[in-house]
DNA sequence: AATCTTGCCGTAGAAAAACTAAGGCTAAGA
DNA sequence: TCTTAGCCTTAGTTTTTCTACGGCAAGATT
């Protein structure tokens, strides 16, 4: 018998929200992006949680983790848990007399997008506080404080989501290349890729008919938008995403080097919290930037 | 504009824990407790939930805390958040192969009356480990991880539990001071009093019609078990609740100084949580001790 | 076959969070 | 007026959590 009468301890609440992160996305590194925090740090939490429990929760393969059998079981607990307590998080945030705008969006779409419309919207709403944080993969809206978020995907059903713009691709560069591409065609201009978009080049190739020499060769970067600046200062081609280049070629800093526009069958989409959720600020947003 | 993209946090999770607690009792102490905490530590995470909201979700008073309009509007959501995730962790547990049985009782229930019918149980069930905590307050078995609780208090509806006995008190003492009382009645002999149940005195008098020179003087004992030892080795008498004692007085340990038991209006009562809840043994536990 | 790449693990040390302890304040009630 | 109950604050300690980095194994690539 213990003297000092302490109550046995449920398992840790971080411990258990790594769980749930990781078993959605069954991958320890995908739960890590979400969280922010690195894989070490999941590992750790499962690992603790597995010895509370007394059983393996997931079993580890080379190339990715696998929820077992009593793991699979208990998802859908945690997975409903956790979003009431998003919705209450969310209910917590939307006291604060003047909480920020949180939108979500790509790297390359917060640059050479988003400033455009954030300016009307801005103002439009000259007391609110407009967030933006770029990140890779689109959040869970429903899991995480953003009000909205833009992305290129497919449309997908029973979501609040408005396609903004279809996605086309259509090869571009700066006017002073122009010369040595109408002489060389492709041959002559590097190409230049983004690392996310690594296939942008192969797939307009192939769509529109065009034969290139190498179209995974030449320069890469890490954002759009780099790429972008370096073909507009004259380093070469790059595949142009409609949306993101169309003011560059309307001002005539950018030209197009093709008439045929490829749609990567994505569009550019954006998503807002389910209806219990939203701000009221955020459907009129919505219809702004729409 | 940052340079590594944070992605913007939520409230921190044991912060909402405390809230949860906090707002459900209205009391940082009464959560402190539930929490195994000190309530400095609740104080803390409120403030710190505040600071991140905003928003102030308690008014402090000198005599205890009260909900803001702003905190009573969350207690809902986060109640519901945080019993779906009991629900989830209880889930975890019961994977485990073999979870200690987990039981929730008054320090004096503990000592004087379970073990007796306890040990009746561990034989029916030898391989499951009974772990017994002692605490003052009843938990919430939907919240905490006890598959049994057992406690005086009035029966009430909707919840799952079983009277065992109607609590009775009758004052008791040991053998060797019976001379004393037939000669000068309870003034002869020292009233021991349990802190918990410092009314006993009192309440006995009143309903036996029995007058008594001071109810609240002499010994206190922080354990009710603690005061009974005392009245076995003669240092006065105590008033006994009949099912605590009832084995003393059989083996002449200790004996009756009234023919009067007076009901406290209490029970016996045991508790387990809701069905969806529960495991497997538990109905038949409970049988085994009703 | 050799080499990359991906995604996990483990450990050590560093950083951050959570907790306790102790002293103080205020209002209610004796 | 004194006591009690209940909260607060602060400082310091303990515990938890995170990162950094080396390693390993299975597919993929050359």
């Amino acid at each position: 018998m213990s003297v000092t009468p302490r109550r046995p301890k449920g398992p840790p609440l971080n411990a258990m929200r790594a769980f749930d992160a990781a078993a959605r996305h069954e991958s320890f590194v995908a739960a890590a992006e979400e969280l922010n925090v690195t894989p070490g740090a999941i590992s750790q939490h499962i690992k603790a949680l597995e010895a509370w429990a007394g059983t393996p929760l997931f079993q580890r393969n080379a190339q990715g983790v696998q929820l077992t059998q009593s793991g699979r079981a208990l998802v859908g607990d945690f997975v409903a848990a956790f979003d009431g307590l998003a919705v209450a998080a969310r209910a917590l945030r939307n006291l604060s007399p003047n909480p920020d705008f949180q939108i979500a969006t790509l790297p390359s779409i917060a640059q050479l997008w988003l400033p455009k419309h954030l300016a009307r919207i801005r103002a439009a709403f000259p007391e609110i506080n407009f967030s933006v944080t770029a990140m890779e993969t689109p959040p869970s809206l429903s899991r995480e404080l953003f009000d909205l978020a833009i992305f290129f995907g497919p449309l997908e059903e029973g979501s609040e989501q408005i396609c903004l713009r279809k996605d086309e691709i259509t090869p571009v560069c700066a006017p002073v290349l122009r010369e040595r591409f109408e002489k060389d065609g492709f041959d002559g201009i590097a190409l230049l890729h983004d690392q996310t978009w690594a296939n942008d080049w192969t797939l307009w190739s192939e769509a529109a008919g065009v034969a290139l020499a190498d179209t995974q060769a030449g320069p890469k970067f890490s954002l759009y938008s780099l790429a972008v600046e370096e073909a507009k200062a004259g380093a070469g081609a790059i595949m142009g995403h409609t949306c993101l280049v169309e003011d560059f070629v309307a001002s005539g800093s950018l030209v197009r080097l093709s008439d045929v526009d490829v749609s990567t069958g994505k569009a550019l989409i954006l998503e807002i919290p389910e209806k219990a959720q939203q701000r009221t600020e955020t459907k009129h947003v919505a219809e702004m930037l729409g």
